[in-house]
DNA sequence: TATTGTTATACTCTATAACTATA
DNA sequence: TATAGTTATAGAGTATAACAATA
């Protein structure tokens, strides 16, 4: 008869505010950029695409490119479709592998990932000044480990 | 002619690591918690409807669930429609003001985000296995405050 | 007149399956 | 035969504008 223990799984609470804390971070996170994003007219795929390929190297086929943005190849060639057709991206054979596409960011493509930056940094640095030197460093290892952990 | 100082803006190094680690954080549990939640024949908005009206109390308004869910009430419409259809919402019109209508979870809905939650629970308490009590609460803290701060 | 919610419209994203071109 | 990428298809989400019912 022990319905109430007064010591339960010490998880228990820290799970559930977690749980709602990371339900309510990936959702408004997704809401707020999208927001941001239409100012410039683009989607949140779309930009997503556009930073994996900056973060990847540039010059990246089209598989690569894919798996860098986690979508599949049929998801990505009407993501690229819509961002070569506004001049933000081009698409180019490979001549060593004629199966392949290339793809690259333009000079348009480039400053418009500039200006978004500009502008979310403003947010990101008023909220790291509120934190001490230790606290930044302690906030992405945890968040880099929750990524890990929880995302293979 | 100071062109590489040697102590630049301290914030610099971590404003670029966090906004890298921020972005890859929204959308890999965007894609990740699509894919999970696939399993189960729903949608992130139509999740994130759901648990935005149990967290809001159950029997909301679809204005009231439409800022609790970050959606306009036009959008609204089409996730409760479906959601209705399923079996796991309904829809009253309140009899106090003949333009409202009262959004309910069914016990079928309920049922599934409990089903849900026990899965995704598995995978956050390995997470937090990895931290100490002490971790757990900065993590916390921390991502709360980074939603104030940036979500306002 | 103002508010609540739905409908109409147009576009984007998404996954699956079938297909083309190249290796 | 296998791989890289596109196309076809169907369904869901999204915002805007117009609309009906109620207050």
């Amino acid at each position: 008869m022990n319905d109430t223990p007064a010591s339960p799984d010490p998880l228990q609470a820290d799970l559930e505010a977690i749980e709602r804390t990371m339900l309510q971070l990936g959702w408004a996170t997704h809401r707020q950029l999208a927001q941001e994003l239409s100012e410039f007219n683009l989607t949140v795929p779309q930009y997503t695409a556009m930073k994996a390929l900056q973060n990847a190297g540039d010059n990246r086929t089209m598989s690569e490119l894919a798996d860098a943005a986690r979508q599949i190849s049929a998801t990505m060639t009407g993501i690229v479709d819509r961002l070569v057709e506004r001049g933000l991206l081009t698409r180019q054979r490979d001549p060593a592998d004629r199966r392949a596409v290339r793809i690259t960011l333009t000079e348009d493509g480039r400053q418009l990932l500039a200006a978004i930056q500009h502008k979310k940094r403003i947010r990101l640095r008023q909220f790291l000044e509120q934190l001490t030197p230790a606290e930044r460093k302690d906030f992405v290892r945890l968040v880099e480990k929750y990524l890990t952990v929880v995302y293979g």
